[in-house]
DNA sequence: GAGTGGTCTAGACCACAAT
DNA sequence: TTGTGGTCTAGACCACTCC
């Protein structure tokens, strides 16, 4: 359900200047890493006073879609900025260190999307996807193995590009090569049982308890973008929130 | 490490407003549900301008401690307010739906603090607590059962009290009877296999993988108040975060 | 009608980064 | 030295709640 316009005029000044500023930001005409024009500058733009232009900026600074430094400016945010916003799990060592030493890509295939794929992706079943297999490592040790979906009508290329660059984080990828800027991820954890491909890649024993989580990623539209499954071991390692 | 005097003094106005009103907070100077003076009283009382005491109260609103309303004024928040800020994970239904239709106690006994308890609340391990076992329902389906660990120090009678009033919802006894507001949990997830009293107290089948959430509830000062280990089943419900 | 918080303005001075 | 964001002030008008 949208808005009358009657109730959009009414919205406070200070609201309507954010949500043009975030529609500027997804459009791309600032790029993360980017400096956008003073708040001075902007309060000037959009013929509003300083202090409602802070108000406007601050909230997305919150979001860390912006990063204010005193002296430099205001810049659109980065993944890494972002990331403990997006409240996501971490998978976590026996002795509380983060994991994500090591990466290593299994394979990367084009295919069409399942069932399962397209009611995450909220698209239709057999458009075109791309996905990912990859292993994450702690210590040398596999820990964590990882099933990538991606949108490829959203992404061209996604596949060959991975294949070519193995990152190591995605979302940035995303962001410098595409423009699309993850701002919400839904998560999903349930335990389940180790199958074999567990057993070969990881090296737990069949049927010993994993954990299991599954995300999809949203851009700032909101449009699922990546569906991801992750299978980790659970015997050297739990979940816990970012941070 | 604590601030020298000098850098506390540098610290902004709002700032230093802030603290002191979270101090007053959890000192119980003004208890949940309660209206504080307005923004233009306490103003004056800290002699700062009305912007400056909006700063600092505004902050305290987004985490929910405080919660304003246009007309009526600022009051302390109460759990329930709070619950979606505190960044736990929820129990979901395979259709989406929250749990917590009902509750049923099955045993509340005090106790000496194990080694794990101990080292889990940050106290001593013999020191007096009370342990509950309780089992969380989903439309007359036990769900979950809950460990519970309560430092006995900082709830003198909760043990009584919990027997008395069976609550739902713990976290608002421990603010209404104990002035103690819940500021932070921390959690880990783990799986597990079903053992005996899950097989008898939930029906799941022995060794079958079940989530197992251990939670540790901090209150406002960042003492851990409780302890809690969930032992859920996972083959008709997920976990997630919160809303 | 009196009092509350929500929005908005137009200034001031400051710490800090860049050059 | 210039310009940035961070803090702080002192007003204004408004929507809303409560009595």
């Amino acid at each position: 359900m949208g808005m009358t316009e009657a109730a959009e005029a009414m919205k406070p000044l200070y609201l309507r200047m954010q949500e043009d500023l975030l529609r500027r930001v997804q459009s791309g005409e600032w790029r993360p890493g980017e400096l956008l024009p003073s708040e001075n500058a902007l309060a000037a733009e959009y013929g509003v006073s300083v202090g409602t232009a802070r108000k406007a900026i601050e909230e997305l600074a919150d979001r860390r879609l912006l990063v204010r430094q005193r002296g430099r400016g205001t810049t659109v945010g980065m993944h890494t900025h972002r990331e403990e916003v997006l409240r996501h799990y971490r998978l976590v060592s026996g002795t509380g260190e983060r994991v994500n030493q090591d990466t290593s890509y299994l394979d990367v295939t084009p295919a069409r999307a399942s069932a399962a794929e397209a009611k995450a992706l909220g698209i239709n079943r057999g458009t075109a996807v791309t996905r990912v297999r990859r292993l994450r490592f702690y210590q040398k040790q596999p820990v964590v193995i990882e099933h990538l979906t991606l949108r490829e009508d959203l992404l061209p290329g996604i596949g060959t590009l991975i294949d070519a660059t193995r990152p190591e984080v995605l979302y940035a990828v995303l962001e410098r090569q595409f423009h699309i800027i993850i701002g919400k991820v839904q998560e999903k954890v349930t335990a389940v049982r180790a199958e074999a491909p567990d057993v070969e890649l990881l090296g737990v024993e069949l049927g010993e308890p994993m954990l299991q989580i599954e995300r999809i990623a949203f851009d700032l539209r909101s449009l699922a973008v990546e569906r991801r499954i992750m299978r980790a071991r659970n015997d050297t390692h739990y979940l816990s929130e970012f941070a």
